[in-house]
DNA sequence: CCATACATACATCCTTGTATGTATGTAAGT
DNA sequence: ACTTACATACATACAAGGATGTATGTATGG
């Protein structure tokens, strides 16, 4: 059955994204052919090298959509009126608020975390990760900046530092729960950490 | 030129792995292949093969050869009589203070984080990473248990959810520094991080 | 003389990339 | 309205290169 309407062939690239996103998480990146992706969508390569270059264009291409609404749920503007410790919580929190709820979300941390070697082949998928990375960055420093400047935390507090830390705190707590999902819960232990973390910015001398 | 008496299989033993380190830490696990790794080394597949299983032993073998340091470091017992809170900090900031010095434990770090994926192929050595970690895991538990029976912590801590908290903490910090060593100084990080992260355990109510 | 410690050779299986086939949608011409 | 022609959206076929595992060769130590 040859697909041809513009909407078919759409609805056929969004299977190859779910296929690849699925066997990329359950068996990793290098170890998931095009082959392997192609039959689990009902179709054949041929249909992934008309939607995608290669491997790595069908990387990148899954790791857009969905790193899309992460990206916005971090870099968004504090629309409603938060006080700013209060922002920077829900905001680092987000992901361990979604990713047992949302599959793709959970897929792509998978993927990333532990599904996916860091090389050439992923180099174009990768460097989209990190530029959206540094985004968010930026918009957490700015939130750090925003709680100094409004006494929120002390003048002395290292924004740079804050930042960086608990950016490595929730995403090792999603590093450790995506290895053992069942040693603790993301959500509580996220929380927690986040709220101790803070807290010790908060009352630092 | 066969090499022949022990001491010489042995020292073959270590070049092999010594090339797998390096070449699975630059290009990835997957993509590294025995021929490489044997070229690397200035030997053929069939020494690979007379020393190795496949190469998921080989994996586990080079893992197991620099995990055990680690290991060792962070599950020692409190010979010092140091403070508890001191201990932990000291415990967890021990890879923090090394990875940019040693580089057998960067390397480790580079694949188990970046260059490695958690599959089939890697379940062994993934194994043996997974017990380590729960010894740590339950060394540095049992740290906070003391800590917090001899009143350097609040007596109302979760004891989990703050050894889970602080060991995602140094471990997402490592994380991001691997992924862009330049972006900022793992040691001062993770040691304000982690002064924070306890500062808050201390305070809180 | 036998086991060790490799090197070499071989067969098989994948995987990729590309080239080609093909059936349909679509737009233009008449 | 009907044909023509071309682009679309795939499927199929083909060629080439690895990678792995194993079987075999071989030189040396003990």
């Amino acid at each position: 059955m040859v697909r041809k309407t513009k909407e078919e062939a759409a609805a056929t690239r969004l299977q190859l994204l779910d296929a690849a996103e699925r066997l990329f998480s359950e068996k990793g990146v290098s170890h998931t052919s095009l082959h392997e992706i192609a039959l689990a969508a009902g179709l054949t390569r041929g249909a992934i090298y008309w939607h995608f270059e290669d491997k790595g264009d069908l990387l990148k291409a899954m790791w857009e959509r969905v790193a899309l609404p992460i990206h916005d749920a971090i870099c968004s503007s504090n629309t409603n009126k938060l006080d700013p410790l209060t922002l920077i919580r829900s905001k680092v929190c987000w992901m361990a608020d979604h990713i047992e709820e949302d599959p793709r979300i959970f897929a792509l941390m998978n993927i990333v975390m532990l599904r996916c070697e860091f090389t050439d082949e992923t180099r174009s998928a990768r460097d989209h990760f990190l530029h959206e990375r540094e985004t968010c960055q930026r918009h957490l420093l700015a939130d750090f900046d925003t709680a100094i400047a409004t006494g929120a935390l002390p003048p002395h507090t290292n924004a740079e530092h804050a930042m960086q830390g608990i950016f490595g705190l929730v995403d090792g707590i999603c590093f450790h729960w995506l290895i053992q999902p069942q040693a603790f819960c993301i959500r509580q232990v996220t929380h927690s950490s986040v709220d101790c973390f803070l807290a010790g910015l908060q009352r630092s001398r």
